[in-house]
DNA sequence: TAGCTCATGTAAGCGGTTACATGATTGC
DNA sequence: GCAATCATGTAACCGCTTACATGAGCTA
């Protein structure tokens, strides 16, 4: 069981939905800290409907296509309240901006402090979303910190983490960018006489 | 070709090394960044000998077991350059403690506020970890701002980053375990009755 | 004698992406 | 007329993890 699964029972926790309706759900909140696609979504309701955690009905609706009702069995619950109470296990990072910035002593200097520019000034536009919708969440809701909806608390929680971190994001670019500049073009060793840096101290 | 195949081809441009050679630096620096199993690595090296990327030769060592050196090629040159300068297509975002988190109002407060504050202190964990290196960076090459040694420079960046996200994750933690905890510990609401937050304005 | 280092592999399977496929209704 | 919405699926494939397998030499 995956982590899309509980998302998914997280969704029908809250009420019935279709296939559909879970996705669009999803894809306007659950996707900016959980990333996934329709046909993995499809194919995830199934599989907890085979384990009996889901169930569904088809429905019929004349000229349209059908669609197929899912909502949380008790063993669904139970499965999904386990999950919240368990430690989360640390993940593993992945990111292949610093897998970039570490190997780019293979390229002038310059080339590095314009994609580091680049990159921090997509991660300030993300946060700019991040703050309107923020924003726009108070103007509708009033202040976040105060709110009686438990749910709405809780997300609020999640999207002020996503701001923390493009805002993070985007002040480490400039940080290294202007560190990059700063730095002559290239020096006259080639690549192959520098060592692997490393971040383990044996000592 | 993966991002894996390029930190490869960016070890072995710095110099030739056997697979496990490549294993034990992958550990002592890129794996906090990108993280790879021993199987996945030799898998690819293999892979990247198929396409003509690096080159091998096995060497035959007595008693001890063979090893196999790998040498990156031309090819492999130019395509680990091409990779560098192309610009890097934004991640998606998978983190499970967000998730969690998003929905933490099917869990009492208090258990919800305790796991916060226990993964914050994981984060600040890592964090003295990182400043640690640093730390012992500095000792080893003079202040790293202004280190001659490109390699390690661009390493500091990226180490750099490792910091500053664990310090905003730590302190991401803390607050809302805070906010968790000032809240009362379930409203009389059923959670059927919630509406999953919604981040996306249509307005 | 137990566990670590050196040193490499195979094979099953899962989680996830991409491409292909269908087709009516609604709004610009 | 064209795109978007509604609504679901199949199939090939890839990236990655896990478990299994081998075996010598060294050190506490």
């Amino acid at each position: 069981m995956g982590a899309l699964d509980y998302a998914l029972l997280g969704l029908l926790a809250r009420r019935p939905l279709s296939g559909w309706e879970i996705l669009k759900r999803f894809n306007r909140s659950i996707v900016f800290f959980w990333n996934a696609k329709r046909t993995q979504i499809y194919a995830e309701l199934r599989r907890l409907e085979r384990l009996g955690l889901v169930s569904s009905r088809l429905v019929v609706q004349g000229p349209r296509p059908n669609k197929r009702h899912y909502a949380i069995t008790a063993a669904g619950r139970t499965a999904l309240r386990a999950w919240l109470d368990r430690p989360t296990p640390a993940q593993p990072i992945k990111d292949e901006m610093l897998l970039r910035t570490f190997f780019a002593d293979l390229l002038p200097s310059p080339r590095v402090a314009s994609y580091l520019r680049r990159h921090g000034e997509e991660h300030r536009r993300v946060l700019g979303e991040f703050e309107t919708i923020r924003a726009a969440l108070e103007a509708r809701h009033g202040p976040l910190e105060a709110t009686g909806d438990r749910a709405l608390a809780f997300g609020y929680l999640v999207l002020e983490q996503g701001i923390r971190f493009e805002r993070m994001y985007a002040e480490w670019c400039r940080w290294a960018a202007e560190a990059a500049e700063r730095r002559p073009a290239r020096t006259g060793r080639a690549a192959a006489d520098v060592d692997t840096p490393d971040f383990i101290m044996t000592t």
